[in-house]
DNA sequence: GCTTCTACCGTTTTT
DNA sequence: CGGTAGAAGC
């Protein structure tokens, strides 16, 4: 196709902002208005101008975007495509980083620790401090680590700073610096990067090293970021030093739909760009081509009244549309079931296929309702974005070997697999050699290469253990520059012994393990012989390097991405995404707003943007539901329906009345839970224990002899009952005491022994109940 | 050092 | 309801 063409499908807004390539510039993208294809026909147009593909940076948010962007510039302009640089900041900065990390200390092999890795990293420092792991726990020193290194404070600028050091003491961590410096510490010795480290040595990088800064600068003369609404001020800075030279910055980007703040994104950066950059262009993209008006119009009022915000008017040339459904349900379940039943029947009234329909949610957790009524009435579906293959046990324990082959130094990898499978290399010998790398600062692998040389009071046969295993990952590493990522990964794989402990598992979750490895040794396979005839030899450390930062979403097949089923997903991830029907669930109070959202923001600015985004995926309908009441661990709370749904003009709502009861018990009589306030269906009939008198409250009911041998259907056990247990035999209930779940039977069994029991995990069969 | 049992706890969203 | 950390017991 030639440049004439693909200018003409623009309109004349897109156009005047694809053609003005040099200088500053912001576009401010309404949702819908085809801010991806201005991208792409962009990048064609700076292409088809001969500007150099090698001088192209563009950022997108997910790696998922950057593919299909990288495909629709190869459908414009053909192969030079290939020779973008574009990814997510974290990819190409990686991949920056892996070239120039030996300036900083880092070798260019290092490790990219995930979330998991840095907690048990953080949990580890935590115990070896000896503090109270209550008021230190893992997730919310990682989150203030996290956002400390968003705003490139150091661990040194940290302990200098005296307001960091008087919130610590009020807060009752006074350690935290002492934490986070160990942390950093602890991370070099290792040779490995967390997620926020990618940024902030590329700062640090470019900061310090001004020869390294004129090469990249002259290298990307062109930069373009895409969703900038959603970058923090890590990001911010790279971009502001890499394009300090040539200036050509193209930031695209919705402030209406900036959702990652707790991630540390700045909607700043978009308010303020112009200020940053004085001679900036600004191009508004105002047109919605995606949404019926009803939907446009209802989301405008969403956000009509949030104070930070670009002014912009979306409006879409689109037909009127259906009103909005307001689906009111009883309870989580019937919710799943009503939107199902929607989809049953929307399919079959509008001919559609599945994949035309979304369900959107605030919280992973509430999939679950959601999926069982799917599966009920057989709407095939998939979660989109789910946890990553990656992210599983087995996988992550044969990747561990995998990092310890390419850095033995890497020190969450070497705690993972150290005794796993067991090879008699305990707790207290890895306790014993941390302390010992402690002392001597030196990495825990060191420590174990020179074991002879450390008084540990280790057994021989512990030290020999230890040597043992040196030898094997020695062994490792010899194979990988030799072999291939296939090659490699399948003798690892084997000589580690993972694959001998899963064989010999024979249950059907062990079967699943297995085929997961097979799986990944698979995908080992592919990658090897996958690779071009004159690229580098396609080394394990290649393939590490490649699934180091994908997502749940970007490793499904294909073939996945082409069945036709209902997606399903947090509004987060599906931002970017459109479907013809959308089903947004959970709208209720202290859900959607969040509870976290509404206790300690009073102005629920970016809930309101989390829902304008999660509207305007919808084409033709968007629908909202809510439910009465909720189950959550494992008993039921009541909601309130979401402020939300308020805030939209009645004029754009229609409300469906229930068309379910309240669900009748079923055969096994459940007596309600502990009467919580506001529990909908009246106030539950309290059971009393015969012997004690106290109330039995939140035990099920079950008919005698109807609970199967498991704990899922526990009866309502009460003294006199006669039992049956798998191992023990007959017996009789003496006492039953405690609250659900861990409520306690004393029974006497047969053959004379009294135990006492938890209920949740006996596994009791009722047969007799007087 | 390994296995089994029990008490406790969790509440966003993710590159 | 699940997952899991740590104690107790072997």
């Amino acid at each position: 196709m030639n440049e004439r063409n693909f200018l003409e499908e623009l309109n004349s807004e897109q156009r005047a902002a694809v053609e003005c390539t040099d200088g500053p510039v912001m576009i401010i993208a309404g949702a819908g208005s085809g801010k991806t294809r201005v991208l792409t026909y962009r990048i064609a147009h700076l292409l088809n101008k001969g500007v150099d593909a090698f001088s192209i940076l563009a950022l997108t948010f997910t790696n998922k975007a950057a593919r299909e962007m990288k495909e629709r510039i190869a459908g414009l302009v053909g192969p030079e495509a290939g020779n973008l640089w574009m990814g997510t900041f974290h990819s190409t900065f990686a991949r920056l980083l892996r070239k120039e990390s030996y300036r900083i200390g880092f070798p260019p092999n290092f490790t990219i620790y995930d979330t998991e890795d840095s907690k048990s990293l953080l949990k580890n420092i935590v115990k070896e401090m000896n503090l109270n792991d209550n008021s230190y726990k893992p997730s919310p020193l990682l989150g203030r680590i996290s956002s400390l290194k968003t705003m490139l404070v150091s661990a040194k600028d940290y302990a200098n700073d005296a307001h960091y050091n008087s919130e610590d003491r009020a807060m009752h961590r006074e350690h935290f610096g002492q934490i986070y410096e160990t942390y950093t510490k602890r991370l070099f010795k290792s040779g490995a990067m967390d997620f926020d480290d990618l940024l902030y040595f590329t700062n640090i990088l470019l900061r310090d090293h001004p020869d390294i800064l004129l090469k990249y600068q002259d290298m990307f003369r062109y930069i373009l970021v895409d969703e900038y609404q959603d970058t923090n001020f890590s990001q911010f800075m790279i971009l502001r030093q890499l394009a300090a030279r040539h200036q050509n910055i193209c930031v695209v980007g919705d402030d209406a739909q900036s959702i990652y703040a707790f991630r540390g994104a700045n909607i700043q950066n978009m308010l303020n760009f112009q200020k940053q950059y004085a001679d900036t262009t600004v191009f508004k993209l105002e047109q919605n081509y995606r949404s019926t008006q009803t939907i446009v119009n209802a989301a405008n009022q969403v956000i009509a009244k949030n104070r930070d915000q670009l002014a912009k008017k979306v409006w879409t040339a689109n037909e009127q549309g259906e009103k909005i459904p307001v689906l009111r349900a009883f309870t989580d379940s019937e919710e799943g079931r009503t939107i199902a039943q929607n989809i049953h029947d929307l399919r079959i009234k509008a001919g559609s296929a599945y994949r035309e329909f979304a369900i959107l949610y605030r919280t992973n957790a509430q999939s679950r309702p959601l999926e069982e009524a799917l599966r009920k009435i057989g709407i095939p579906y998939r979660i989109y974005g789910g946890i990553s293959f990656y992210q599983r046990k087995e996988i992550k324990d044969i990747l561990a070997y995998f990092r310890l082959a390419l850095n033995p130094h890497d020190e969450e990898a070497l705690r993972r697999v150290i005794n796993y499978p067991k090879r008699e290399i305990g707790d207290s010998t890895v306790d014993k050699m941390t302390v010992a790398a402690y002392d001597n600062d030196i990495s825990l692998w060191t420590v174990m290469e020179n074991i002879p040389d450390f008084d540990l009071g280790l057994q021989n046969r512990t030290r020999d253990k230890i040597s043992e295993f040196v030898n094997l990952i020695k062994s490792f590493s010899a194979i990988v520059p030799t072999h291939n990522a296939f090659q490699a990964g399948d003798f690892i794989a084997s000589g580690s012994g993972i694959i001998k402990e899963l064989f010999t598992d024979r249950t059907p979750e062990g079967v699943n393990r297995m085929e997961n490895v097979q799986e990944l040794l698979n995908g080992l396979r592919d990658f090897s012989l996958r690779a071009e005839p004159d690229a580098p030899q396609p080394t394990l450390g290649l393939f590490m390097e490649d699934i180091a930062l994908l997502t749940g979403e970007d490793q499904n097949k294909e073939d996945e991405h082409n069945l036709d089923k209902v997606l399903l997903m947090t509004i987060h991830s599906a931002k970017g995404l459109e479907f013809n029907y959308v089903f947004v669930s959970g709208l209720e109070e202290n859900l959607f707003p969040s509870q976290m959202s509404v206790m300690d923001r009073e102005d629920l600015e970016e809930e309101r943007r989390l829902f304008y985004v999660a509207l305007t995926r919808a084409r033709k309908k968007a629908t909202l539901t809510y439910s009465m009441s909720r189950y959550r661990y494992g008993s039921s709370v009541s909601c309130e329906p979401s402020r939300f749904l308020e805030e939209i003009p009645a004029d754009f709502l229609y409300t469906v009345p229930s068309s379910y009861e309240p669900r009748q018990p079923r055969e096994i009589n459940r007596i309600p839970r502990p009467a919580s306030p506001g529990y909908s269906n009246g106030s539950p009939p309290v059971m009393r224990s015969p012997l004690t008198n106290k109330k039995l409250v939140s035990i099920n009911k079950t008919q005698a002899g109807a609970a199967p041998l498991n704990n899922e259907h526990l009866g309502a056990l009460a003294a006199g009952m006669i039992v049956e247990h798998e191992r023990f035999g007959r017996g009789e209930v003496l006492k039953t005491e405690g609250k659900y779940p861990d409520s306690k039977a004393v029974v006497m069994f047969e053959n004379g022994e009294k135990k006492q029991l938890l209920l949740r995990f006996a596994r009791l069969k009722v047969v007799e109940n007087p």
